[in-house]
DNA sequence: ATTGAAAACGAAGCCCT
DNA sequence: AGGGCTTCGTTTTCAAT
């Protein structure tokens, strides 16, 4: 995707996924027919991977987030935290990192109650000791990946 | 949003949210019309706040993200670091949070050289000490915040 | 570009509370 | 009455020729 006008078509559909073909057309200066093409192949060819609405955490029910680290119990067992933890729901994100830990989540559930479950369930689905960060406030978080060449007219 | 129709609705439409009305209307069993009206309401109440397209990091050319916990320098001075750092677009997240650090970050960035250029202009953008985890691998992130209500019938 | 199909939108009427 | 659902007709958007 090295393409400047797949790149400009890559921000704004990212930022406005529901926008029509006419709409996007106008936005990168193509038919909507090359435009479509284009949407298609980005696509296909795994640069858009999803499209996701974004929901309030409050309004449903999540008001509560955390970092958590984890970190195996035992360096000489197999590792495989991620899949054990894929199946549960709570947790938004899981990256390996470079670090004191092996692997930090996100994770979203609606009360302390239901923090402290969540990081016994996975302390003991996954064999791991926790090191959990809670959020207090998010000031902002999804922000676009790619950045709208500035718009000149 | 209590109404179970709107938690069905909200799960369906984050999950895909280009998905037609009539394909809404099919999964929670209203006619279009009716989700066009929820959908509305979920709007402009602010139970959905947004749509995204989600983008392949590595396709677009941030294939490195890290999270860097910043700490401000001196305690007294007032601290606005969310708003002085929000111009900063390889910024994706921001949360205040409890615990050693005051704020978390998510960042993504081109490369090595470009994550050293921006903690270094976080530092002395914010007046902070910052502590940054690199993400080795990305197992999944994304994932929707409302589980399906099973499936029955 | 054009055209047929499909989706979205708005209006009017119905049912249930 | 009021709110919400459905149905229907119109306009806009989509997708393939």
């Amino acid at each position: 995707m090295d393409d400047p006008v797949d790149a400009r078509l890559a921000a704004e559909v990212s930022r406005d996924p529901r926008a029509t073909l006419a709409q996007l057309s106008e936005r990168v200066g193509l038919s909507a027919s090359a435009v479509q093409a284009r949407l298609r192949k980005l696509e296909s060819t795994g640069v858009i991977t999803g499209y996701q609405a974004i929901l309030d955490p409050e309004a449903v029910g999540k008001p509560l987030a955390a970092f958590i680290e984890i970190t195996p119990l035992d360096p000489r067992q197999p590792d495989d935290a991620p899949a054990l933890l894929e199946p549960i729901a709570a947790i938004e994100a899981c990256h390996s990192v470079a670090g004191d830990a092996a692997y930090m989540l996100f994770v979203r559930v609606g009360s302390p109650r239901e923090l402290e479950a969540l990081v016994s369930e996975i302390r003991h689905t996954a064999s791991v000791n926790t090191r959990t960060t809670v959020v207090l406030q998010t000031f902002y978080e999804h922000r676009p990946m790619l950045p709208l060449p500035d718009a000149g007219e």
